[in-house]
RNA sequence: GGGGGCGUAGCUCAGUUGGUUAGAGCGCCGGCCUGUCACGCCGGAGGUCGCGGGUUCGAGUCCCGUCGCUCCCGCCA
């Protein structure tokens, strides 16, 4: 707490800022019950509001009265008291709290609200059952990892806001009620009571706000902002999240990385995060896709992935002969390192890799003698042996998996096998450095399997290449990874309608339909449209890994509200007859 | 839409090869206790083992179905 409550009759200071420096002064504090330690005689009772715990202690001679009435206290019970702050023997100090030097010797209390015995223990930051947790929300948040997550978001939304007040950037609120403007995900829609039939959409991002805005000449904006995409969730997604955007004029790639740098060096910093120091090291997609099978490695662990394809070229194995026969075949592994792995592992990790499109997954053990242990093994000739260990730099009792497949589909079933063996075997350890980097040069379109192209972001980001040949075309966009996890990217925009024309079409998007749904952002580029980019950054996820949460749920007060009309578990819940009919809308 | 895991006391969990009276810690209630701070000691209440069906002499345990939650794939950056 940066300064005293103003005095009033339920209190004229916060719980912790009782410290030893108090002591001799009167002090009234209000808050709930945290513990009690009733002694029959002496009665000790933890009182906590947001600041703290301060412990209150009640002698049953000189104050008779509020020693019974701190008898009949229970936990939650909510109370004002007053009473003197008085140093503790040097014997009874508690080094845990702040305030472990004092205690505050009420003699007046008065118990504003009783509490019945909560569902779950507020005392005890264990684990609880998080339908139980949302379902009585107000006693989840009294709780502390709840409050430290909730503080240290607001510090780090203050950092952020800090440091862009400091460079000119402009906090503008962008419309929530807008029209559908696909970016990939599929939109939420509100029915429109003035228009029957027709709906809004609720924004995926403020994307072509921000650039309206910088047509607009704002120059640079910036907006701590909630987007929705009603998409299933996962433990590090949900339909609805916080995003920081930012936009700025008469910028090229280095501007954007440097700002977000700076940007995200002063949280790292403020949190006593310790990532490396700018200027983060950028990896190409390609290496990032070559060697850990992800656009977002974790680079805390080795198990880099490996081709073998010319190791086992002319193998008679025919799951690796048939897949090299392909048309983008490829035989890939890794090296798992010395791992005790029991056959009913082995069978798990197949069928996990299986699960990301793995027809299946070769295991094998170097053994003493040099063999491999494998089921494998004597279809394999002691040559390619020899070169599949020479690849993977195998020695004696290591792990190796490999899989043959379509390059795409290889490079993610490894991928995502490395992060599994990592999580299963922590080859991350306690304290590892934290992996920070850009990862650059992405591919601006993919093919869509039809002889067509799909954006690999959205439409608006600018390419580099020649226009007429897709496939070599990179976008102007960087991904900010921090320990395997895609926390937020910047990139820099088209700014001409004629490179936004040519990059629908090769879309797909015909210009009747490209008009109809970007017309007034085409319409702007007609005005002088400045060259222009800017940033994307996940609050939720980020935040989450500063607090070392999985889930960011842990990170906001009210996770799943979006999905409908319970505000607590996010149940969906039907709106009445007359409701539907004032929209024009009917139940099927 | 698909796959895995979970569901036992208010909470968090254990429960062996199917075996007769279903347990622990915390919490809760009562008693005692003037230096505790996860107070201590004594006593107590609290269970449709998610729900339905089946196998069996016997089911928390095995089988089938179903519901709920969760993680993942798909989807989505």
């Amino acid at each position: 707490m940066k300064r005293s409550p103003q005095p009033n009759g339920y209190r004229d200071a916060w719980a912790a800022e009782l410290t030893g420096a108090r002591t001799g002064t009167t002090a009234r504090v209000a808050g709930w019950v945290h513990r009690r330690r009733d002694h029959g005689g002496l009665i000790f009772i933890d009182l906590r509001d947001r600041s703290g715990l301060v412990q209150l202690v009640f002698h049953p001679e000189s104050a008779a009265d509020a020693h019974a009435t701190a008898h009949k206290l229970r936990s939650e019970d909510v109370i004002t008291v007053s009473g003197s702050v008085v140093a503790r023997s040097a014997e009874n100090v508690n080094p845990n709290l702040i305030t472990g030097e004092i205690e505050l010797d009420v003699t007046q209390i008065e118990i504003l609200a009783d509490a019945e015995t909560p569902p779950f223990q507020v005392d005890d930051d264990g684990p609880v059952d998080e339908n139980l947790r949302l379902r009585h929300r107000t006693l989840d948040l009294r709780r502390n990892p709840m409050r430290e997550a909730l503080e240290l978001r607001h510090r780090v939304v203050q950092t952020i806001r800090g440091v862009l007040d400091e460079r000119d950037f402009l906090e503008i609120e962008t419309p929530f009620l807008t029209r559908s403007t696909p970016e990939g995900a599929r939109d939420f829609l509100v029915p429109a009571r003035t228009e029957a039939g027709s709906f809004y959409a609720l924004p995926q991002s403020p994307q072509l706000f921000k650039q309206l805005l910088m047509v607009g000449g704002l120059e640079r904006y910036y907006q701590i902002v909630r987007c929705f995409r009603d998409e299933d969730s996962r433990a590090d997604r949900l339909p609805e999240f916080t995003q920081l955007d930012i936009e700025m004029a008469f910028v090229e790639e280095d501007d954007v990385l440097e700002l977000m740098e700076t940007v995200f060096g002063a949280v790292f910093a403020s949190e006593g995060f310790d990532v490396p120091a700018a200027p983060w090291e950028r990896v190409t997609w390609g290496e990032a896709m070559s060697r850990w099978g992800s656009d977002r490695p974790d680079r805390r662990f080795g198990l880099e992935l490996h081709d073998l394809s010319d190791a086992v070229r002319t193998s008679e194995f025919q799951v690796f002969s048939g897949a090299l026969a392909g048309a983008s075949g490829t035989v890939q592994g890794i090296n798992g390192g010395r791992l005790e792995l029991p056959r009913s592992d082995l069978d798990a990790l197949t069928e996990f890799a299986t699960q990301y499109g793995a027809k299946g997954l070769v295991w094998a053990f170097v053994q003493e003698d040099g063999s491999l242990r494998s089921p494998i093994a004597k279809f394999l000739s002691p040559g390619e042996i020899d070169a599949i260990k020479a690849a993977l730099s195998a020695e004696v009792g290591d792990a190796l998996f490999v899989v043959a497949d379509a390059l795409p589909v290889a490079r993610a079933v490894l991928g995502a096998l490395r992060l599994e063996l990592a999580r299963r075997f922590a080859l991350v350890p306690e304290g590892a450095p934290h992996d920070l980097h850009w990862v650059v040069e992405f591919p601006m379109f993919a093919p869509d399997g039809d002889g067509g192209w799909t954006a690999e972001h959205h439409p608006f980001t600018a390419p580099t290449g020649d226009l007429s040949d897709p496939a070599s075309l990179l976008s102007r966009s960087y991904d900010l990874v921090l320990d395997g996890s895609e926390t937020g990217g910047g990139s820099i925009r088209i700014h001409t309608a004629e490179v936004q024309k040519r990059v629908f079409e090769i879309i797909g998007l015909d210009e009747e339909e490209a008009n109809r749904r970007f017309g007034f952002l085409l319409d702007a580029f007609k005005y002088g449209t400045p060259p222009h980019g800017g940033i994307a950054m996940g609050i939720d996820r980020l935040v989450a890994i500063l607090a070392s949460r999985d889930n960011i749920r842990e990170v906001i007060a009210f996770p799943k509200a979006t999905s409908g009309a319970d505000p607590l578990t996010g149940a969906p819940a039907p709106v009445d007859d007359i409701q539907l009919r004032e929209l024009g809308l009917r139940l099927r």
